[in-house]
DNA sequence: TCAACTGCTTGCTTTTTGCAACTGGTTTAA
DNA sequence: TTAAACCAGTTGCAAAAAGCAAGCAGTTGA
């Protein structure tokens, strides 16, 4: 029993918990890339994540109540890990990290462009985004009316990609 | 000349320069607490820094522009911690991880008030907040017309603790 | 002149990160 | 039926970072 908080401050709450440099990183896999299994964390990671480390880190995501863990019913060994209200309520903090980073560091055009529709968007987009996210990973009913933001967020990246490998090839 | 940065996504790139366990506190305290010397910074820390890391991070954040450094012109050893348009426009970023380690971190009371005018003020009190910070630390003109979001975030804070410094003597 | 204060630094131990290889079990396809 | 590929991690070790306590030279104010 050493819950031992540096400080009752919520900033340095939020840094206890969500400040290294990995947590994050899990979480927006997770969130933006709807990476569910193990190895779908650990090889399509863009930042090459250590397996033990990311093992640590859905271990400690789980126990922080940040995950969850369930058993995939379609293959004994698999696990399937899903994000919870707590981390779905991350995405507008995800929202500003994504429109300062844009704004202050050398972003990849394909990987900024989420964050550019997500900053566009702005609250009205995260919410919408938040409940697609609490259907898909918390089973919650879906509105089947509404378009879905994860799809346009996609299909966004997968432009951009397209159309930059197409540059890319005219340019042989 | 070993700036390999992991990844070109903004969130990653975000987390690489603050994604610590100090960097983003000591930001805090510039920004919330207005400490601008070294031995301030130190000495009321919430979360009792250790000296070596205050000083490590002090020189990464000037060196990676989130804060500058020039002499106090009343002490020859003085130095004074600025922030700069960088840091500044973190100002969003702390507001929502503000919001969310309210909403799911055992916060103390007296830390939150702040975190809760912030979230209660929404945008347009960051955007005062982020000129108010522009005037105090990148020297921009201010506009005497209006209230200091700085000064009222103090003084709720202050009540907070007259009111419970208060309950606690009345409790004897 | 001397105590207190200034921004750090040093030396040391503990903890965390990172790398690479490995494990035991499961599923798939020949 | 059996071998290859896949599954979620583990293990052992080295390197880096964090944390602690003490110390330092220069500066200031009484």
């Amino acid at each position: 029993m050493n819950e031992a908080y540096r400080s009752g401050c919520p900033i340095n709450l939020t840094l206890e918990v969500l400040g290294d440099r990995w947590s994050l990183i899990v979480i927006r896999d997770i969130m933006f890339g709807n990476r569910r299994h193990f190895r779908e964390l650990l090889q399509n990671s863009e930042e090459s994540i250590a397996s033990n480390i990311l093992a640590d880190r859905l271990k400690r995501l789980v126990e922080r109540g940040l995950l969850s863990r369930e058993d995939d019913p379609s293959h004994k060994q698999k696990g399937i890990y899903s994000l919870t209200e707590m981390s779905i309520r991350l995405v507008p903090i995800f929202a500003e990290m994504g429109a300062w980073g844009r704004r202050f560091m050398p972003v990849s055009e394909e990987l900024s462009i989420r964050a550019q529709l997500l900053e566009e968007g702005g609250r009205p987009l995260w919410e919408d985004f938040m409940e697609e996210l609490r259907v898909l990973h918390l089973h919650a009913p879906r509105d089947p009316a509404k378009p879905s933001v994860f799809d346009r967020l996609r299909a966004a990246y997968l432009e951009v990609v397209a159309r930059n490998a197409a540059a890319a090839d005219a340019a042989e």
